[in-house]
DNA sequence: GTGAGCAAGTGATTTAGTCACTTTGTGACT
DNA sequence: AGTCACAAAGTGACTAAATCACTTGCTCAC
């Protein structure tokens, strides 16, 4: 077993390590190509082969005529298959039944930890389960930079900015995972939204669900913020739940 | 936006098309890097790199003098980064935190799955949702071949056997998910203990919870097979938080 | 200053060929 | 007839030396 640890996956190794005992973050440049050629001591296509395999997941990023730089998911322990098979109807209802699955708790963690944080402004009684604050993350999460209650309300009203409005990158989803204390489950969830980006967009051209996502996100966030466990989860469930159906019933251009 | 579609970008949604086209699966092989040079008119290194990409992520396989295969994630949604950082003993909570988070859930949904399936031997109260049996699988999920229920036993005897035993491939956690129902939670969680297999055997030796994690994990099976969700749920909750307490009060040889 | 234009650095790709490995089938030997 | 050794074909792994395309920064005229 294990017989070949060969290849050019020695290679990526290294040049991870390169990046990695630089201490290069996202954004950093690497090492060109050529120079990396002559200090391994070999051609560039074979180094290109080992880059283009680190750009597969995000580790690295070409711009051409610039350089190389590492990539935004370096750090990821799970991510997004970049190359997904195509879109199913089936398919968007697995990715919500999933998220129906996990998202309740999550945003009940994310309860948990405010609770935690704020000496209970209204003690609802909520206290269903010990495990309350996780404590600090690591530093090495996946972009959640300063302190995520803002931000989560940021998203919130972020649902009915158009398209290329002011902050539209932050999803309430996403930063609800964040708000959850877990960098990890914040990549959970972060992958599986970004699996249907572009049915994403698709489902909100078919009808206008914005101004109730607004309303679902917005009084899930303010169970969140009270510290309400059990609200958070419900809430997050019944919304959920209402996307599926939407979807559910929703006539896609490409149905098998 | 989007002003670069360009690249060997397109090379690799092109072969992908011809796995799909010729619908290929998980060992068929694929047309050799030549072969692929003659029918795009490109040269073997553009090739291959557009090959390392697809093998980055697990789509295709490379066997040196055989040929070049399609492997095993191809029709994975999300995926364990190849290319994870090292891990530490922070990292290795954060995931345990995660799967704390949403285990208990999907072992609760199996339940209810169990529940709906067979009819109900002895009634427990255990009805707390509404959404029950999610139905088939689209048969494109990540290696859920037959009927769960009888790998996941399998999978619970598993936890006795040495290395290399029979079966050893089936991981119990992994087997309770696909259980679910869900092929994009198996996913998950598949991607989530992918990370850590190397730390997985490192805490096996350094002590030994073998026979504890049979019993509970047995104890787990009994729910979900009567349809009990709140007891596997519960059972899920304390089995995984057993395991966390054992890593923190654990020495690992590397720690930052 | 401001802008046009040159030059260096970098990624993108080609071309042509060699080496290493696996598979398969043929043939000789038993 | 059965089995083993070996050769041949097909394939991935990698090299070598170029050329083209793009970005960046600098310089120099205006």
């Amino acid at each position: 077993m294990g017989v070949a640890p060969s290849l050019s996956d020695r290679l990526t190794e290294a040049i991870l390590g390169i990046i990695r005992d630089a201490d290069l973050g996202p954004g950093d440049a690497i090492p060109s190509a050529r120079e990396l050629a002559k200090r391994f001591e070999l051609t560039t296509p074979t180094i290109r082969e080992a880059l283009r395999k680190l750009e597969a997941t995000g580790a690295v990023e070409f711009r051409h005529g610039s350089g190389t730089y590492v990539g935004p998911t370096i750090n990821n322990v799970v991510l997004a298959n970049p190359h997904r098979p195509p879109i199913t109807k089936n398919s968007v209802l697995e990715l919500i039944g999933a998220r129906l699955l996990i998202e309740p708790a999550v945003a009940a963690q994310a309860a948990r930890v405010q609770a935690a944080a704020a000496p209970a402004p209204s003690g609802a009684g909520a206290a269903e389960e010990g495990a309350a604050a996780e404590g600090e993350a690591g530093s090495h999460g996946a972009g959640s930079g300063g302190w995520s209650l803002e931000k989560l309300e940021a998203a919130v009203t972020n649902a009915l900015t158009p398209p290329g409005g002011p902050a539209f990158a932050l999803n309430f989803h996403v930063e609800l995972a964040a708000a959850s204390g877990n960098p990890v489950v914040e990549e959970l969830i972060g992958s599986l939204l970004k699996v249907r980006v572009r049915e994403q967009q698709q489902i909100r051209q078919l009808y206008d669900n914005r101004k109730r996502d607004y309303e679902e996100h917005r009084a899930i966030f303010e169970a969140v913020k009270s510290g309400d466990a059990a609200a958070a989860e419900q809430l997050t469930r019944e919304h959920l739940d209402h996307i599926r159906t939407a979807i559910e019933a929703a006539a896609f251009p490409e149905l098998p």
